[in-house]
DNA sequence: GCGACAG
DNA sequence: ATCTTGTCGC
């Protein structure tokens, strides 16, 4: 598939800008694709000045591998909270870019419309990529928020400057709950209830955690060939 | 001004 | 993200 390539700012400013030229660009218009039936996973493994991109595409409904790509790279910045886009996603692209297949929903490692300027990760990819995609995180970054109760499905708004910007998700009983926002085309009601769909019986979803053994494993390889 | 801070 | 042993639970 062909993608938009990611601009490659020189500086923090830079990048910032480049989010805020981007932002108009969103389609935060719903509902988007309940029940995919193709699903990518994508991910980064780092080890020093190394990297390894991977994707990993799901049967929406089996869940089973359909295909996956991996790449070799560089981080092309450093890691800054609220810029995690420019890191990841050049070499995100490179492997998207190798996929034969086009995925229906792309979930991202990290957040969508829950950024300090409501341009996360999956919202970048999302208007690289023209294809709907969304963020989920493991851990808390923007906004405030109630605990969930503690049976699977249940949620609570994740709020910031007063605007629902995502959901608190539990996954599972008992476990921590994931943060879901949206990124682009999708909207948060159909990202959590795909999100609940892709976590059948673990905490993350399954394309992230395809995604997540891919990429290191690839990087594993990619050392090991380096010496 | 001082922390906090996706991966 | 990554560095890391044993340990609790399905």
């Amino acid at each position: 598939m062909k993608i938009c390539s990611i601009a490659a700012p020189a500086t923090a400013q830079e990048a910032e800008a480049i989010q805020d030229a981007l932002r108009p660009r969103l389609d935060l218009t719903g509902p988007g694709p309940r029940d995919p039936a193709l699903v990518a996973g994508v991910d980064v493994a780092y080890a020093d000045d190394l990297l390894a991109a991977a994707v990993v595409v799901l049967d929406g409904t089996s869940l089973d591998v359909v295909e996956q790509v991996t790449v070799p790279g560089r981080p092309a910045f450093g890691y800054v909270p609220g810029l995690l886009a420019f890191r990841e996603l050049p070499s995100l692209v490179d492997a998207l870019e190798r996929l034969t297949v086009t995925p229906d929903l792309i979930v991202c490692d990290g957040y969508g419309l829950a950024h300090p300027r409501r341009f996360g990760l999956a919202c970048h990819l999302g208007v690289l990529t023209g294809l709907p995609t969304i963020g989920v995180g493991k851990t808390a970054f923007v906004g405030s928020f109630e605990p969930p109760g503690r049976e699977r499905g249940s949620w609570s708004e994740l709020l910031l400057d007063g605007q629902v910007v995502g959901r608190v998700l539990r996954t599972q009983d008992g476990v921590k709950p994931v943060f879901v926002s949206v990124g682009h085309r999708v909207d948060l009601e159909t990202a959590c209830h795909d999100v609940l769909t892709l976590t059948p019986r673990h905490r993350l979803p399954e394309t992230t955690r395809a995604a997540d053994r891919l990429s290191r494993s690839a990087l594993k390889a990619a050392l090991a060939a380096s010496t």
